[in-house]
DNA sequence: CGGGATCCGCCGCGATACTG
DNA sequence: CAGTATCGCGGCGGATCCCG
């Protein structure tokens, strides 16, 4: 019976092979920092192309110009995304996907995909959850 | 060249299609509210088979009772997964996944197979970032 | 056993102002 | 243009106590 559970523990709970075990899970080193609120909508943009800080302001128009930079810096620091800076007057700074990056990005289309596809039987179910918790 | 650009723009900025558009965004809509803490980890334990309120405790061992509690609820009102009481004594709550959640659960797989597989790439380019930035 | 209620610290995120 | 610095709020999430 828990040997059932054995074999989704390691994701879970973290390998525990060596060191305190819960920092070692896969899933949480991952999606944890993926999982904000603007990580995945930069990502979605820069898997089409390169763009410049200026032009994913404009993409994402919501986001405010602090928040950009600290995505960016994260993914930077992630290993998803190269910045590269050339020195014009007045500067301009172009953001691509590293190779780890587009795989990443490869490995989430699935569930973009599944959210386009499936995100108004979501808020349906939201709204008819809210509606029989009234 | 914002022609390239609008072939994502629906999935980054929302559909204006009808009403405000951003939180129209399939996007937001759906990872938004898996981006939590523990919505990943619990959806990938139902994944295996039903579970019980206090398996589910010791199956990840750092969750709060609290986050538990409301993670669960969440992923019911998402439409995600389905809470039976079984009026027994003392009383047994089992959480199952809905067809729903085991569908967005199958377009998550791709994602946490490739954190598996590459979280210590990550983890590595982490590392070597700070070491950079010292 | 499976919660609910309360209190509270932390920090993600936004707004604004300033800089090279 | 592409940031940095500072301030402040709201909410996520943890700890603790209580309940049927």
């Amino acid at each position: 019976m828990t040997v059932a559970i054995t074999r989704f523990q390691a994701k879970i709970s973290g390998y525990s092979g060596d060191g305190p075990g819960l920092e070692n899970c896969p899933v949480r080193t991952v999606i944890d920092h993926i999982g904000g609120k603007w990580s995945t909508l930069i990502l979605l943009a820069l898997s089409e192309k390169p763009y410049r800080f200026g032009e994913l302001r404009r993409l994402v128009p919501d986001i405010s110009q602090r928040m950009l930079t600290q995505t960016l810096r994260d993914l930077e620091r992630d290993g998803y995304a190269l910045r590269t800076v050339f020195p014009t007057k007045p500067p301009s700074v172009e953001y691509r996907l590293t190779e780890l990056g587009q795989s990443l990005f490869a490995a989430l289309c699935g569930l973009l995909d599944w959210a386009e596809a499936n995100y108004l039987a979501v808020k349906e179910a939201r709204r008819s959850f809210d509606e029989r918790n009234a």
